[in-house]
DNA sequence: TAAATTCCGATAAAAATAATCGTATTTTTG
DNA sequence: CAAAAATACGATTATTTTTATCGGAATTTA
């Protein structure tokens, strides 16, 4: 509850090497072993957000990926968008159904939908080079 | 992806009907009935916030649960505390161990760090009072 | 044509969450 | 005292979500 994803942890540490080697393609086999990243499921999440077009790729030999913008201009909610078909707090805030309430009319979710907004809020706010050390230790 | 457990939506809704009838000693199966939830899970569920302080019981006929303090004095953190033993938005956050970079120093792990206190920072600026509508609909 | 790569669908494994069950204990009340 | 209505508690199961893996197809370079 309330963690962020492997997936999103592992773009994050991506996107943020991609950045640093912004002058070449970046394959997925070397971020992965640069980084000590499971590959199949790294390629997977850079696949995806190939087609959500933070990333564009090269197939063949000297393929690999390079960043579209710059990491101080992707939010965490853009990459969480990308990367998790959006997840809310609960299940109502982004759907149709009575999620929390089993009486007709739901009790909390008008304030729900408010610490909802809050979150985002914080997400929307910070960018993968915000999420960067400048100073290790 | 941050989203609140079942266990921290039925509390809420479970602590506000309790807080409604605070006259009397609300049985576990009285609230699961009126509000529609799994009653042995809502049972255990209260069992925790009652060992955790957030509740007292009563054993026996006429029995049940009453609250200790208001729900405008409970914060939906010490709730999630008492519930999930505290979840954090990446595993080092609340631990020992390395966990999102396999080399020798995360690169991201202070920026989390402040990330995770925003968060931190909502829930514990939020009581289950206010998680409660003034005006349904 | 061979090698390095992305691409894609499917599936499997693992972990976390949610729900259920059986039984013991406590208290009230008739 | 006995029965009923509760909580208390441990164990287990079921479900869902997350994480990881696999096998092969397509693409590009040299
Ligand atoms: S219906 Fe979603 S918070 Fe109540
Ligand atoms: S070690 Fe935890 S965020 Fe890097």
């Amino acid at each position: 509850m309330i963690k962020l994803s492997k997936k999103v942890e592992y773009a994050i540490l991506a996107l943020q090497y991609i950045a640093e080697n912004s002058s070449k393609t970046n394959t997925a086999k070397e971020i992965a072993g640069k980084l000590s990243l499971p590959y199949d499921f790294l390629s997977k999440l850079l696949q995806t957000l190939m087609k959500k077009g933070l990333l564009v790729s090269q197939l063949g030999v000297k393929g690999g990926y390079k960043l579209v913008k710059q990491i101080s201009e992707i939010t965490v909610e853009e990459l969480m968008n990308a990367l998790d078909e959006r997840s809310s707090i609960v299940d109502c805030a982004d759907g149709d159904s009575n999620c929390c309430s089993r009486t007709e009319i739901c009790d909390i979710r008008s304030p729900i939908m408010t610490l909802q907004e809050q979150i985002n809020n914080i997400f929307k706010n910070t960018t993968i080079a915000n999420l960067k050390n400048n100073i290790n230790i």
